[in-house]
DNA sequence: TTATATTTGTGCTTTATAACACGGTTTTAT
DNA sequence: ATAAAACCGTGTTATAAAGCACAAATATAA
């Protein structure tokens, strides 16, 4: 499971978040506890029901967070950019995984178990406030989506999804085109619709001129006029 | 705003989760930062937008955490029973309240300022563990409950709303009878759906014999196939 | 390559749920 | 006590979104 011996200053860009407020001797603990994990496209990080053994964080690639509803239904919970952490909510809440992980394209991850996250916890204050911090945004984040998912109309969730895709993982070069190609499934699945449904809102879109779609690549036109769809629901 | 100088041992029944890791230190401390407010029924607790100031613990009443979402629709995202901790999510996540409180009854509610806390938590690693624990199972909660309403059908989605004011509340004596008489609209707004629908809803329950109504007086008749129609969705 | 599976796109139908209207009832306020 | 407001119940209509069927296009595998 590791990779190679990696050196301190490696880990410590690695996961800043993590690494900054320790001292030099939870340092050396942590990058004794340090593994690297390496995942194809689409294969599973972890599955709904498994106990959680670590802290994960996103070293590259991109990954989803989703939850299997009724019927088969995926729902998207929300979705990962490098230097992200996951997979540790669970362990804290002493239960087992309520959602799923897995990976949109190749991705790197470093594991620490958690055991050694709660002995540093217990240790260090500026560390067990980053968890508080990041758990707190996360909460909050997570009703509002509830809110918008349940009242917004098929157009504003949509809009929503591109712009929220948009902000996480940002734009190529061409300042418009989206850097994340996702299946129409996998966008109707982030924005509560069935996949008929993401493909006519999408093509609507590009009627509209406010995007243009060629095959999996969405360009962003009119972000504003986006932002009001996305708004007004 | 402080109703009267408390003993330690009455400070220590209200808030046992957050006094019980305590020192003696600590907790003369936080017995000087102990402040009692009570609320009328219906009464705003904190609104949307406004700033964090206070951890607030609900010492008796009932009251609901809800989000004004678009078209003036409300929807509930939680509701407190006693000696529940709550308002200080969002000043963890340095921002305002996303969500509002109010009181569902007459309350009495414990305030503590958001610095002493943080205060206490710098210097007490088990302190902050309980937040750590609590943020998390609430997180799970949330993304349960975003694929719960969303997903579900009407029916499903009041069958779980009836079995989780049951888990909350309880019963009354008779064994049978939710210890919570919610107006229709709390109700609607508690499970995602229109004020009519909810009232229908509620009929062909009690048709179907699976519930009693009593105008807000609510029955729990055959629990097993309640709990059926929320699972299927 | 050819074959097979997966994804995308369109049109049509069905259905769940919201929206509206209105009368009766209960609660609240003056 | 009386008026006003809020709440409850029911019927009807409108509509957003799901479901389904079936090509066409693309990707994947043999």
């Amino acid at each position: 499971m590791v990779k190679k011996e990696l050196s301190e200053t490696e880990i410590a860009e690695s996961i800043p978040d993590l690494w900054q407020p320790l001292t030099q001797e939870q340092r050396e603990f942590l990058a004794q506890n340090f593994t690297i994990q390496k995942y194809k496209k689409n294969e599973t990080i972890y599955c709904e029901g498994e106990t959680p053994m670590h802290l994960m964080c996103l070293l590259s690639g991109k990954v989803k967070i989703y939850k299997e509803g009724v019927g088969g239904r995926s729902q998207i919970i929300r979705v990962l950019k490098t230097k992200e952490y996951f997979a540790y909510r669970a362990f804290f809440a002493e239960g087992n995984f309520v959602t799923a992980a897995s990976a949109f394209e190749p991705c790197t991850i470093c594991l620490i178990p958690m055991p050694a996250i709660m002995k540093l916890i217990k240790d260090n204050s500026e560390l067990a406030l980053f968890f508080i911090r990041q758990l707190s945004i996360d909460l909050g984040i997570s009703d509002e989506r509830t809110v918008n998912l349940t009242q917004k109309h098929i157009r504003g969730r949509l809009a929503e999804s591109l712009l929220f895709l948009k902000d996480t993982y940002g734009l190529e070069e061409d300042e418009s085109t989206l850097s994340i190609y996702l299946s129409r499934e996998d966008l109707a699945n982030l924005s509560n619709m069935t996949t008929s449904n993401a493909i006519r809102t999408l093509s609507n879109f590009a009627t509209e001129r406010l995007i243009t779609i060629d095959g999996r690549k969405i360009k962003i036109i009119d972000e504003d006029k986006l932002r009001k769809i996305s708004k007004i629901g």
